[in-house]
DNA sequence: CTGTTAGCGCCTTCAA
DNA sequence: TTGAAGGCGCTAACAG
């Protein structure tokens, strides 16, 4: 533990080969004759030897970091699927660097510039209204977007219209015909127009009329728009999320009405203060997990650009 | 956009000085006359040069990266802490490497050793009861604690004892004669039983009869608790967290009862469901920011170890 | 105060 | 299949 660093020297001598070998050995080249190989690898274990990353990013022009960006991390789904990428590509021997786009379109500019001037190699974003093109047109085949698409780039959607649809269906089933939405603008374009878009297309299919509304995707929003739209005669309320969920319920509370909430994300918060809310849940893990493995493909060259959509489940 | 990236040889070449005259610029020397260090600044904005962090790294033998490692990272507390500290290790042109211990002394070990091996200059470590010094004992003059607190080590803590403090004298105020407590036991020593001390030492000095209950952090754990020791003779219950204290609210309205409950974090979904609730700010940005900024003065000489408690205040 | 020089640890030709 | 040599971009002596 005291001893300083070794180097890829040291082990070239420590075992009686020439430096190149090594590294070979370290690369996982073919080229390397197998007892050769296994010598080393035994060298290298023995003294715990491993390879400064800075000196291998000098000589390789590639700084084995991911940059990762969030829209806030205080996001019950984000942080979620955050869960999943951090230990991806930690152990894929990448470094991450996370930040904070707090939905503003000139602070993640300055972020993506911050990124680029450090060589990273690939960044995973999640996705919000304000994020075009422009902003990252020079991350094409190295950039997934999370829960939003763009054409040109790689991206891992969520299956909003179908956790819509999975919560009008159940409403129906249930015997509700009087279903609310309440919804949001200004987080996500796609996100926030597709559920709602989908809201109308089931209303119109089961014959009801539909009473929504759009905020954002606070819990005050939520109670707000609760208590512009709702009325004694609801049977069924439909939320964008379970923040907003929370928030028309307690609305709904301090009425003293008997609605039936249904709401997409699925947080253990929810999970435990109103378990009978019916909860679809996004797979936030599955969509983290999916576009770190998405971007490391893509480092690799084995793919380009392409469009996943993670699957949705009544909890 | 486009050109290849500059290097510091291109700098000297374009402003007619020496590498190592361009080298102390960067790096802020006093050494260099005030017209040429003017003069290559320029033509270093003017052509958008930015020092390779990797060759950096290699000469110096310091790799400008901070671990930050949280228990979980949707605690909220935790959560309010990193957004201070993020923007401020990069401000410092550092990166910042995010780890989640999960409460797990194996896996802290884990990650605290993998930092290691990437020459990471400091760490920031959010602590726990499996927190001890053997097992960061490497990093003495080079780690702060955030929330618990080890002899020979910089730590930022909280006032835990202040803040059951002003809730204690708060129901006292209000006229309250029965008070309870839920705490917690598993998370960390220091916090859980500095908390739940204080609260014991204030019942004899009021001369109230303690009736308590050590749990984890969840919002279950409120609940089974609250259950466990209600009564409806209770007027006022004081919980070390807003999880717990989530949890036995939940256990509270079932009953039907009226008690007063005040509770440690101050959380903004807690200040919306329930804004009777009394809570206590314990300060987690400031003990983000102080961290941080403690870390980098000890990285630089500045201060060896330092112990800090953050103030905290009724919201 | 400024230029010259010699590596930091590794990967990549090029020979052998 | 393996060894030797050169250089990635930068910093830190040491001269001037």
């Amino acid at each position: 533990m005291s001893d300083k660093k070794l180097t890829l020297n040291d082990i070239a001598r420590l075992s009686g080969v020439g430096k190149s070998t090594v590294s070979l050995v370290i690369n996982n080249s073919e080229k390397v004759k197998k007892a050769t190989r296994e010598h080393v690898e035994a060298i290298i274990k023995q003294y715990g030897y491993t390879p400064s990353k800075a000196a291998q990013a000098l000589r390789s022009q590639r700084e084995k970091i991911i940059g990762v960006v969030v829209t806030r991390l205080d996001s019950a789904s984000e942080n979620r699927a955050i869960r999943a990428i951090l230990p991806h590509i930690y152990q894929q021997e990448y470094d991450a660097i996370l930040m904070e786009s707090l939905l503003d379109p000139k602070l993640l500019e300055g972020h993506l510039h911050v990124l680029e001037q450090r060589n990273v190699e690939g960044v995973i974003l999640f996705g919000f209204s304000g994020v075009n093109k422009k902003i990252i047109k020079n991350w094409k085949n190295k950039l997934v977007l999370i829960a939003s698409a763009l054409p040109d780039f790689a991206s891992v959607i969520y299956d909003n219209a179908g956790a819509v649809k999975l919560l009008m269906e159940k409403m129906k089933n249930d015997g509700h015909r009087n279903v609310s939405y309440i919804g949001v603008t200004s987080n996500d374009i796609t996100t926030g127009s597709t559920r709602y878009q989908t809201y109308l297309t089931y209303c119109e299919k089961f014959g009801y009329r539909p009473t929504a509304a759009l905020g954002d995707l606070s819990y005050q929003s939520g109670y707000d728009l609760a208590k512009e739209i709702l009325t004694p005669e609801t049977s069924a309320l439909i939320c964008a999320s379970d923040t907003i969920a929370l928030g028309a319920i307690k609305y709904i509370k301090e009425q003293g009405w008997e609605i039936k909430v249904g709401s997409i994300g699925s947080t253990p918060l929810m999970t435990f203060l109103q378990p009978d809310v019916i909860s679809v849940r996004l797979g936030y893990q599955e969509a983290g997990l999916k576009a770190s493995q998405l971007l490391m493909d893509m480092l690799r060259g084995e793919k380009t650009h392409e469009h996943v959509i993670i699957p949705c489940a009544i909890q």
